[in-house]
DNA sequence: ATGGCGTCCGTAAACGTTTACGATTTCAAC
DNA sequence: GTTGAAATCGTAAACGTTTACGGACGCCAT
């Protein structure tokens, strides 16, 4: 069922037939309506192939997606919800979204290089952004459309957007200083990504500015599930002085952290402040409840999407041309686990 | 960069590059080895649509992933290892595979449409099978090879894999007989996903072969997130006789069942036994540690993507032959959930 | 009658591959 | 020296589209 035989069965040229599907101007009312209908009614579909070979683009867009350990755990629930807000734009515009998931014994950069060699994709949205990424090199020097949520510190002429870590961090602590705490821990990731080292910026940041000291036995890196927040907990234990508050970059560690403490005998929300990193269903019914930052991710996926449109010719009038470098806001959800307050001591 | 541009460099024809590279038998071991190393020092990577065109196979098999509340919440952590099993078999055979995420406001009937009309995809996947799946019926006429991660009943000749819900259910229930629970009640996905039916079946089935009559006020619809879990157990509070122990079907449903009980002062692990599913990170460090059942997920990835391999003209010939209908056993994990004894009343 | 213009449609080339087929060379065997 | 087979390579067609170009036709103004 090609176009060929579509033009066979309506006795006009092919050349007719793919003006009329595509609206070109050069074409009878009457004929356009014939041609619809039969293609309705034959079930003929354009062969992508073809049309990708023909005209340099394959309208499909690849959202990069990591499974690795930081991500696998709490993935679904992040990526899900951004990944609609990002098709919902795309279909508008007739675009294909597929998510890469890079196996985790897969070098990411390796896999990208496949992906856009053969060209696969029109343009990519790059997640788990790390410091130094190689992706972000490639993509530029092959002048291929892309977005990366979370920043880089890589130069270059392309949009990103990225959460507000900072500001998270500077809330939190802000926060827990305000409620008389002093010896504040934060738990991080132990990898290269690079919310990370945000993230500690913005801690650091916030102390500085209410003449803190920063003290750097308080950041325990670990991996962001319950495994890493256990281990947080055991490493906040161990300290001569126990910190009186936590911060934690994944919500997922707040499970492992609660098991520990109340296994030491500690409850969190009466003996420990805890505040983590990001809203979910999950934070809402933990106990105590996690005090947390919400983030819209449909939004998030939305902004990511009209991003990317605003690099790639084909779409450049309907949006925007500044390039969009944003760093998305995140609300405090108050919950019951930092609700304590100290004695300054 | 086409393979124009590196026969030219060599000074061959484009025939004799694509059969050295396509490893062909009719062409000089040094000129293979001149095109190779050009190829690679050009970075010349074939165009997947002149290919795809030509040979009328487009080497990637699709993944289709529901994105329902169902899913939302713990689909990361369930199908990013399934995917990367899955992954390790088509790489070896030098196929991509991308996951199509079918968005909530999206038929999935005609998102699949529109993938198999465009031939975008050599092979699919297809999980969260209903129990009239109309896409089976689609694939099977369209001739398209493809497996499903779940089970349907709609007869036909494909292979599927499914997890062993029945056995999960009626080892449960045996488990919680032996421990003497008499009112054991359920909760089950409220959608129209096969799962809920099977898991049903095989709770219902386990308590006639110990000659227990079957109470339908025992099972309790809901969504299969935290929120589901909380109602579950708010469900089971307001009983006149509140059962003594309960199966879920999805672990993150234990954590607001958890919650709503704490609530009420009950704690489960000493006044309500209770079982889930599945094991994971988070089972094993929520208080009381979730007794429940391990899944070798890549196993599983593995499996299907053999399942699907067999059924595909141009790998045939190495994987077997016959079709698989598998169902996926799984592990009792033992916590400190259900560690409690009734005395038979 | 001629020219010009607008509408509609057919023709054919092009996109980048793969592959059937035939051409050329080499080499051994008769 | 002729033949045949094997090895190696070039040629060209084909896959299904899109699109630049030009042709046919009708209409109106000159």
């Amino acid at each position: 069922m090609s176009i060929r035989d579509l033009a066979r069965h309506l006795n006009i040229s092919i050349g007719t037939v793919s003006r009329a599907l595509n609206g070109k101007s050069d074409v009878n009312a009457e004929t356009r309506e014939r041609v619809f209908l039969a293609a309705k009614e034959l079930g003929y579909v354009p062969n992508q192939s073809g049309r990708s070979l023909r005209q340099g683009t394959t309208n499909t867009i690849g959202f990069m997606i990591e499974s690795s350990i930081e991500t696998a755990d709490n993935g679904g629930s992040f990526f899900m919800p951004v990944f609609e807000g990002v098709q919902s734009v795309f279909r508008r515009h007739q675009l294909d979204l597929v998510a890469l998931l890079c196996g985790t014994d897969e070098d990411p950069g390796a896999y990208l290089n496949r992906i856009v060699g053969r060209r696969f994709v029109d343009g990519l949205i790059i997640s788990a952004t790390m410091r130094n990424d190689p992706r972000i090199a490639l993509l530029l020097e092959r002048k291929i459309p892309f977005v990366t949520l979370g920043r880089s510190n890589i130069g270059g002429q392309y949009p990103w957007i990225d959460l507000d870590f900072e500001g998270v961090a500077a809330t939190a602590v802000t926060r827990l200083l305000n409620f008389g705490h002093r010896e504040i821990a934060i738990g991080v990731p132990a990898s290269d990504i690079n919310l990370g080292y945000i993230f500690v910026e913005g801690y650091k940041r916030a102390l500085s500015d209410h003449g803190i000291g920063f003290d750097p036995g308080l950041v325990f890196p670990a991996s962001g599930n319950e495994e890493g927040g256990y281990q947080v907990a055991s490493a906040m234990l161990s300290q001569k002085r126990m910190p009186t508050a936590v911060i934690l970059v994944n919500e997922n560690m707040a499970i492992g952290l609660y098991r520990r403490f109340y296994e030491a005998g500690i409850h969190p929300g009466r003996d420990v402040a805890v505040i983590g990193f990001r809203e979910s269903t999950q934070s809402r019914f933990l106990s105590p409840t996690l005090t947390c930052f919400r983030i819209s991710l449909r939004d998030l996926g939305i902004k990511l999407a009209e991003a990317l449109l605003s690099t790639m010719p084909a779409f450049m009038g309907n949006y925007p041309q500044d390039s969009i470098e944003l760093v998305w806001p995140m609300e405090l959800v108050p919950g019951e686990s930092d609700h304590l307050c100290m004695e300054p001591s």
